[in-house]
RNA sequence: GGCAAGUUACCCAAGCGGCCAAAGGGAUCUGACUGUAAAUCAGACGGCUCAGCCUUCGGGGGUUCGAAUCCCUCACUUGCCA
């Protein structure tokens, strides 16, 4: 926690740019937004309370709720006050997907993953100083509601035309798959967080990914029409790879914010492997860096793309925002041990040992076969994949390429016990023999 | 409540009694080329004790020598009618 307090006392916004607002829109951080000449003076203005909501569908936040986080961090430091919801209560109804119903999962989980997110949440906010950050659960208000109050106080300033045209609900109405009146009714909670925040707090503008606009403007409807008041919502775009891929996805699986869940090391590689195509949009968006540095990041990138200095301070940067500069140095060292030139027999044992502990591992018991170890290591799902992996020349043991499935671990250890498992060129995992 | 169509592997989507572990595309993985990039090319892509065997085509039951394919039933989805 120490660490992350001074990493908040060290980010900064950019003060050369002429306003808050056209910083945001340098970074791309602005997609869609109400009203956007009323915002940029509402911005630039005396200190105002904004929110972003997170709702607990998994244990952990992941890199796509991390531009939320650090647009929450950007208002703070101009000095306006967030209020971080987590959705205690829209976690328990699920956000309309375009492709499929989701499956419900349980009070009990759900309010433990909402202390989960709460955890991760107040990382990246101070929670000192005149406009502190608080944390709110939208459970508080909407548990006590019964169903005959929500109708009537709800409901009748929603209309169904209205709620229909909205993308998330009409993709699924015009999709094989449908909606349940639960995720349909999902917009409406959402507009009542804006509304009660509103109340409670002065709350004015909320943020949130563009994918998320039509419950934004439920809440900036419902505002206005039960208070006669006009508050804002700004709708960051939705990040995506140049190739055309999925952003925030390594090995298929979503890049968490949790350490046990993506190590240190892994999200470190994560950002370290940005295309140059997108290398410098991520810089924006996920640094605090300040413009200048960021151009000179940019010509690093054209003229000597090989360095990959972009990349690495990428790396850096956000593993540091993430898991603190400690781990982060962790993992680059370990990266610098385990990675190209150097021959792993002259590492000595420690180093090699403190490397390996940032990798997924495996147990290896006497006589152990590289292909179980692979599977034992999670580097594939199944000792078939393993076989068929080791047949393609993908598999490696201490950079050495295996052909034979069969093969046991015990003359590949290093200082008795240690071995380096590879996969293909970057995806790694020690075996620890004991 | 009635009628009709539909539910196939990570996603989309063919298949409509044996030649189906199931076409095609996307995603993904590996190799080559590289910079732990991109693009391109090649291969792989249910599981296993792997020239063979096992488990899969919404759930359950049946017909048949044999079913993803036919029948019954349940669940869910979509559309039309009340």
């Amino acid at each position: 926690m120490s660490t992350t307090g001074q990493l908040l006392e060290q980010q900064s916004n950019d003060d050369s740019f002429p306003s808050l607002w056209d910083e945001l829109r340098w970074r791309g951080l602005i997609h869609v937004s109400t009203d956007e000449s009323a915002l940029r003076e509402l911005l630039a203005g005396p200190p105002i309370v904004y929110y972003c909501g997170f709702d607990p569908t998994a244990p952990s936040l992941h890199l796509g709720n991390l531009v939320q986080l650090l647009l929450l961090r950007r208002l703070q430091l101009a000095g306006h006050r967030p209020l971080a919801l987590v959705g205690g209560s829209t976690g328990l109804i699920g956000d309309p997907k375009p492709t499929a119903e989701r499956t419900l999962n349980t009070p009990e989980v759900v309010a433990e993953w909402v202390g989960y997110l709460q955890g991760q949440v107040s990382k990246f906010l101070s929670f000192e100083g005149e406009n502190a950050a608080q944390l709110v659960n939208n459970l508080d208000w909407t548990a006590p509601l019964s169903a005959i109050d929500f109708l009537r106080d709800v409901g009748k300033y929603f209309r169904v035309g209205t709620m229909l045209k909205k993308d998330a609900v009409s993709a699924r109405l015009n999709s094989d798959a449908g909606i349940s009146f639960t995720e349909f009714s999902y917009q409406i909670l959402q507009g009542m967080d804006f509304l009660q925040l509103y109340r409670n707090y002065g709350c004015v503008l909320q943020t949130g990914g563009s994918d998320q606009w039509g419950n934004l403007t439920s809440g900036t409807d419902l505002v206005h029409k039960a208070e006669g008041v006009s508050v804002h919502a700004i709708g960051t775009p939705l990040i995506t790879n140049s190739d055309g891929t999925k952003f925030g996805k390594s090995e298929g699986n979503a890049v968490w914010l949790d350490a046990s869940l993506t190590s240190p090391y892994a999200m470190y590689q994560f950002w370290l492997n940005t295309d140059d195509a997108d290398v410098v949009a991520r810089l924006k968006v996920f640094t605090f860096l300040s413009r200048a540095r960021i151009e000179e990041l940019e010509r690093a990138v054209a003229e000597e793309p090989f360095r990959r200095e972009a990349q690495r301070t990428l790396a850096f940067e956000v593993t540091s925002l993430v898991h603190g500069t400690a781990a982060t140095e962790a993992a680059i060292a370990a990266a610098q041990a385990l990675f190209g030139q150097g021959e792993l027999e002259s590492l000595d044992a420690a180093t090699l040992e403190s490397a390996l502990a940032e990798l997924p591992h495996a147990a290896a018991s006497p006589g152990a076969t590289i292909a179980q170890l692979l599977v034992d290591a999670s580097l594939v799902k199944s000792l078939g994949e393993a076989r068929r992996a080791i047949e393609q020349g993908g598999v490696y043991v201490n950079n050495v390429s295996v052909t034979d499935a069969a093969e046991t671990i015990d003359s590949h250890l290093l200082a008795g016990r240690l071995a380096v498992l590879r996969r293909g060129k970057k995806t790694l995992a020690g075996v620890v023999a004991g």
